[in-house]
DNA sequence: ACTCGTACCGCAAACGTTTGTGATAGAAAT
DNA sequence: ATTTCTATCACAAACGTTTGCGGTACGAGT
């Protein structure tokens, strides 16, 4: 509530720049320009003390800004001594060279972005400990964003990235996406990026992802190599690759080995725990339930097995069940969850690695690389039944 | 390996400085400047498109710089018209601001530094939600970087913080850290700082930590109403506080209900699950072996129930076990393990209005306060003997 | 006709770097 | 003695903003 001092009216009060460190107002029914607080600061007694920047150095020397930054950069055309005297004061002084007006200079940031869905799992953050490994290694730092799976938030973050004038994006997209200007804006600015796991046809990049096909048919298979016959998918949401692909081993895993697929036994979700358990106990609740569950990732499969648990089901005896992901719970719940092991952290590594190489050549061949990356399937208790007791 | 172009030694080749582009060498034993690859680049075809600055727009429109930088922030000092004819070009341009030079004239970054020891558990990338919840509200990006529980990582971490111009710093420091020199620095800029969980007395700080010491009497004195007396310790490294706070709980948990307190079960892990397997052995092949561990973190629990397991001693019927910080894989082993829950995600989110409010009134009396939050005892079977069959 | 207030806009400095080019001196070469 | 070289440094522009202040033009008041 801030009182035009002319006035005194409150409705048509603006900001309008500052003033010796103060607010200054501006009041548009008497146009009046105004600071609050009476009095200007008189220079603060707290002088914060101000980093020493090159200049500092320079007038205490008595030399240019542009020999101490020289040398400071070892730069040969400085003497010898006078290189060790600025060294010597840039050190006693404390001098930090102020990355902000560096990055001006340079127009650029050494900055990546890190754009993901969420952080509530292991993935993501497993994803960016592989990529920050890289990329602190070569100088880097990273602005890391969550999208919290919204697609306003990912329009929000990607202009903030972009004001910030990274010089290569990471990004996994929501599942909301469908729009992808706020990306074609890094197309025309011509700043590398690379997608992983989720990613949009339409954007000129390069496409780290998991082989969700191969990793889907090794599960099925083994399901079915297990004496499985009634073999369900809880499938994930329409619009995600990774879905339409783990879908299409599913589907591929079945007709391959002369079982049916039956429509009846896909059931899509969002992804929720809340869901999986509606869907699960679904499955169960069947006429003619289904003998094994294919689930699109691990959060899904313990909501299977939970549900099953409740019901009296026994796993795997009665229900085989295979996750995907290999999630930490995953090796601890009761039965062991088989689950397919994507290498996570090597997809952070890999990704840093080919924003380097971007950034090193520019004119690097089609931009619009596409790697996949192998699974593994780590089999444990629930999905035996081969061994275990009938 | 460069060649010199008059002299043809390799020896003293430096570089010095760019030419158009071009890097540019100098032999020391010639004293001779050259650049390679013959002639220079004819200004590349692949003119990378420039991002439009206010310059541009303030040129396409013949008006001044400040007139289109007031127009864009919506200065009253500006026609209406003009701000109207400003804000379209901006749009029709695709005019994104630049937050490096924004950076630069206000001597600020709005970006808050993170530096935590690791990302691999949930704790970490936790607190780092709750953090950027609040954080992104407000206006502000984040640097996170990892110190991998290397002191010398966080060394080179505080000075790319540092160098990145942060208008704040939220750390978690290493399990190794003895020395404080490098937050220094940030005391001396009056940078705020706020320590979560692990921090240094020496530094004028905010701190926030958990109150150790109430969550481990609460464990402790869980066991001893479950029955346990024979009661061990699994502690964490001597230098962290949050492990002398817990075992200070312990301690004064046992001695306030009589029990005695035996040098022989505590026993101090550097965090490590083979640490915590070897130690987890050590106490079962005890000749009189604990009734109980209390240990200092879900995954060493973890380990403890698993070699328990492996040794055919059932929990919780021969051995009670609590843990500390609700891992989530605690909630899925069998038996569900008893533990110590952190409102984890609320301390990222204190410790960013922390910094907030000291970024906003910067003379708040005592910079170094202390905020202690309360944990909540989670009940698991891993501890309930009293329910359990003997 | 004169002053005065004001709406509007431009000028230019500043933030802290980097870097091409110009300037100076002394030394070496002719 | 004159030229040429070169080691060493300073000058100044540039990166893209923000912002205090000076200026113009126009309307209102005297």
């Amino acid at each position: 509530m801030i009182k035009c001092l002319k006035c005194n009216r409150v409705e048509a009060i603006l900001k309008a720049g500052f003033l010796r460190g103060q607010q200054r107002y501006y009041c548009k029914d008497c146009s009046f320009h105004f600071t609050l607080g009476g009095t200007l600061k008189p220079s603060p007694t707290s002088r914060k003390s101000r980093p020493t920047t090159i200049k500092d150095i320079a007038r205490a020397l008595g030399v240019a800004n542009s020999t101490v930054s020289r040398a400071l950069h070892d730069h040969p055309d400085v003497n010898e001594d006078t290189k060790k005297a600025i060294i010597q004061m840039a050190q006693q002084m404390d001098y930090q060279p102020n990355q902000v007006a560096y990055d001006l200079v340079k127009s650029q940031s050494r900055i990546i972005g890190m754009l993901v869905p969420e952080f509530n799992h292991v993935f993501f953050p497993t994803v960016i400990i592989g990529a920050q490994e890289i990329l602190t290694k070569a100088g880097y730092r990273m602005i890391i964003m969550q999208s919290n799976e919204s697609y306003a938030d990912e329009i929000s973050n990607t202009a903030t990235l972009l004001a910030s004038r990274i010089d290569g994006l990471i990004v996994s997209m929501t599942k909301e996406t469908n729009h992808y200007e706020h990306f074609k804006a890094f197309e025309k600015r011509e700043i590398p990026m690379v997608f992983f796991n989720r990613y949009a046809e339409e954007i000129m990049a390069q496409r780290i992802v998991i082989d969700d096909y191969q990793g889907a048919v090794a599960a099925v298979e083994h399901l079915i190599g297990q004496g499985y016959r009634r073999i369900a998918h809880m499938a994930g949401p329409r619009n995600l690759t990774l879905s339409q692909e783990r879908l299409r081993g599913y589907i591929d895993a079945l007709s391959r080995n002369g079982l049916p697929v039956l429509n009846e036994l896909i059931l899509h979700t969002d992804l929720s725990d809340e869901t999986a358990k509606i869907y699960a106990q679904h499955f169960l609740d069947m006429a003619e339930p289904p003998d094994a569950i294919f689930a699109i990732n691990d959060p899904s499969a313990i909501q299977i097995i939970l549900a099953a648990r409740a019901k009296g089901i026994r796993v795997p005896a009665e229900l085989g069940v295979v996750g995907y992901s290999n999630d930490p719970r995953s090796a601890y719940i009761e039965p062991g969850l088989t689950t397919v092991a994507q290498p996570t952290k090597e997809i952070g590594r890999l990704a840093a690695k080919k924003i380097l190489a971007l950034l090193a050549n520019e004119a690097s061949g089609p931009t619009d690389q596409f790697v996949k990356l192998d699974t593994e399937l780590i089999v444990r208790a629930s999905s035996l039944r081969a061994q275990a007791p009938r």
